[in-house]
DNA sequence: GTCTATAATGCGATAGAC
DNA sequence: GTCTATCGCATTATAGAC
């Protein structure tokens, strides 16, 4: 400390700047409107400013972009993932999820649509570990094996579902506590009632 | 006739082909998995066993041939949206597109998944008309004006959430009338019964 | 209807100066 | 941390032979 660098990093160092925060931003922000496939570098150095190579100053190849971006929603999945398997009861655990997932999804916004909704991601699913486990682990709660058809179809339609509110205009005024209320009674009705009766 | 051409095709008799037909099942399949952006027209080309320049032949650019695999069911939708409209009463119109739209999808499939799934097609929906109206009105239909704010996250959950089920690998298997019918029922927990009061 | 060949552009990624 | 410049390759799209 105290020589002339404004920002001293090392090679290992690089993840704990903050332009780090910016580049996700940008990125996020660019990813969920149009695809990761549809989003190039250079998009995302015009949305900052810089070139290219600053870009890759932080990152050393895209999907390490995509990875930083969705690696802190990753994480709290996991986390809602292994407080729902601690509950006891497959209803219990099901509610456990919606309500774990949609505060998490909330939070996110964004993160969410790219998650669940970029077909990029099933790229993805077979080169990181922890995200394919994640997600692996989600859906085997509340769609796995011990669920019927109907279950499961419920349950994927939940899942990416949630992705729909997220990303139109028409709820991004929608304040996060009501935002919240709405998703999970949607997810609650979809889960956790019988289905009526056909008229 | 008579001559020897096998396959007389005039500038304008393009989109009768034969070709035509499995040029739209190598690219929707392409489309559903990798997305619109992740699909090169090599991999088209590679997947019908030809060169880019003879899919070239069919289509001029990409955007036709994503419209093109698109336009069938962009077609059997204003037909659903405008038998839905012609229903009195909110809820009645909701029932008809949620069963309409249903029976849309579950024939096409992978269709669904692209139009309603890909960020692609956003980019799309200010180039072709027909698209950003049915989409549009679609979306009016159920989550528009005259709808609370509650219902209008439910519906833009069911118009999302019918993805999931459609591309996953755990439903490929449901016959169409068990998927039609977990479908409609999910659609109809989602938009036609009362939120149930929080526990 | 399909081919080879090519134009023109954009892509992800790297090297090295500052 | 950012820049300019560049490499090698894939991309969309076209021209013209068969």
């Amino acid at each position: 400390m105290g020589d002339g660098r404004t920002t001293a990093t090392t090679h290992e160092e690089r993840h704990t700047g903050a332009g780090r925060a910016r580049l996700h931003e940008a990125a996020l922000r660019l990813f969920a409107e149009h695809g990761v496939s549809g989003t190039s570098l250079q998009m995302i150095a015009d949305a900052l400013g810089v070139t290219k190579a600053a870009v890759y100053w932080h990152y050393r190849t895209k999907d390490e972009i995509v990875l930083g971006v969705l690696t802190p929603v990753v994480e709290d999945l996991t986390g809602v993932v292994g407080a729902a398997r601690a509950r006891r009861g497959p209803r219990a655990r099901t509610e456990a999820l919606i309500t774990g997932l949609v505060d998490v999804v909330v939070r996110s916004r964004m993160v969410y649509v790219v998650l669940a909704g970029d077909p990029f991601i099933g790229e993805l699913l077979g080169k990181d570990e922890r995200l394919r486990a994640v997600v692996e682990e989600m859906t085997d709660l509340i769609a796995g094996p011990g669920h019927d058809e109907a279950q499961r179809v419920s349950a994927l339609m939940f899942l990416a579902g949630l992705v729909g509110p997220l990303n139109h205009p028409a709820c991004a005024a929608i304040a996060d506590d009501d935002l919240r209320r709405h998703l999970v009674d949607g997810g609650r009705r979809l889960l956790l009632t019988r289905a009526a009766a056909k008229g």
